[in-house]
DNA sequence: CGTTCATCCTGAGAGC
DNA sequence: TGCTCTCAGGATGAAC
């Protein structure tokens, strides 16, 4: 659900929020939410208590708290991982406030301030413990590759795998061991605006055509995390339960029969992965062979 | 090894 | 109203 705008969002109200806190207790409903932690929710819960919050980091749409022993001043050496999925949200709030519905993990400190809230409808997302490497990345997600706001991004070396990919193109965008953060919006964006089809196959394509590509993904992520994030109803919130606005601002995603805003072609929506893909049939001419 | 597909869930909305 | 069906901002492991 979140792609990486959203979920940097979240990452900004973490790190205004429990920064430098010391999380006193955590609860963890059902085995669910922390599936990923072999250990069971009991060991995980264990670990947490005690540690204090260093940072708020993210790579792509994975987040992680880097979590030191109280009061250390050394590097973190391990984190706990957050992945929202589909529908996860992270709010922060007063201990009065009702449970909500799908709240899978509840955050103490041991401070007077608000409390950290891990809710998911669909429980798509969850928690886990990781070790961080040399690099300061959870090994957990070692193959997570940079996203376009990593210092550690190459784009050069992107173009290159990107190029030498026989698969299609949206489906190579989609890939997060190539690029991450780009989901099912923000691919069909920055098609759009490069005016490739999400079909044609990557090798296909020019390495400068591949580069613009890149680039028009990396910009409209920009713009979107500029107003906040998409969202299109109340299950893609921020830490205090507010939604972005660049839905308004969506060219192609969900824009199916209505004139596309260069040329003025009805959109088209096709099925894709099991998902829907969003285009314009002339700015984004459908490749002649489909594989 | 790389690639593709089904699957994990709940709820909203459409159509009957 | 209520039922059935489809669809949803994702990642993963199993199967080829």
């Amino acid at each position: 659900m979140p792609e990486l705008p959203e979920v940097e969002v979240v990452r900004r109200g973490l790190a205004d929020h429990v920064e430098g806190r010391r999380l006193s207790a955590v609860e963890l409903r059902g085995a669910r939410v922390a599936r990923r932690h072999v250990l069971g929710p009991e060991d995980l819960a264990g670990r947490l208590a005690g540690r204090q919050v260093s940072a708020a980091r993210r790579r792509g749409k994975y987040l992680w708290l880097d979590l030191v022993e109280a009061d250390a001043a050394g590097a973190a050496d391990a984190a706990l991982l957050l992945h929202l999925g589909m529908s996860g949200q992270l709010l922060v709030e007063h201990a009065e406030a009702p449970d909500e519905k799908h709240l899978h993990a509840r955050f103490t400190f041991d401070d007077d301030g608000p409390e950290l809230r891990f809710v998911d409808q669909r429980t798509f997302g969850g928690l886990a413990w990781s070790e961080t490497g040399p690099d300061g990345i959870p090994l957990a997600i070692a193959h997570i590759a940079p996203d376009p706001f990593d210092p550690a991004y190459d784009r050069d070396a992107a173009v290159r795998r990107i190029k030498a990919k026989g698969s299609e193109i949206k489906r190579v965008l989609l890939d997060q061991t190539v690029v991450s953060g780009i989901g099912n919006i923000y691919a069909d964006e920055a098609l759009w605006r490069a005016g490739i089809h999400g079909r044609r196959v990557a090798s296909t394509l020019t390495k400068p055509a591949i580069a613009r590509l890149l680039d028009h993904a990396q910009d409209v992520m920009t713009q979107a995390l500029g107003e906040g994030g998409t969202s299109f109803d109340a299950l893609y919130v921020n830490v205090n339960g507010a939604s972005g606005y660049f839905g308004r601002s969506l060219n192609a995603y969900g824009q199916v029969g209505r004139p596309c805003r260069r040329c003025g072609t009805l959109m088209l929506r096709e099925h894709f992965m099991n998902r829907s893909s969003f285009f314009c049939p002339r700015c984004q001419p459908r490749p002649r062979t489909t594989s």
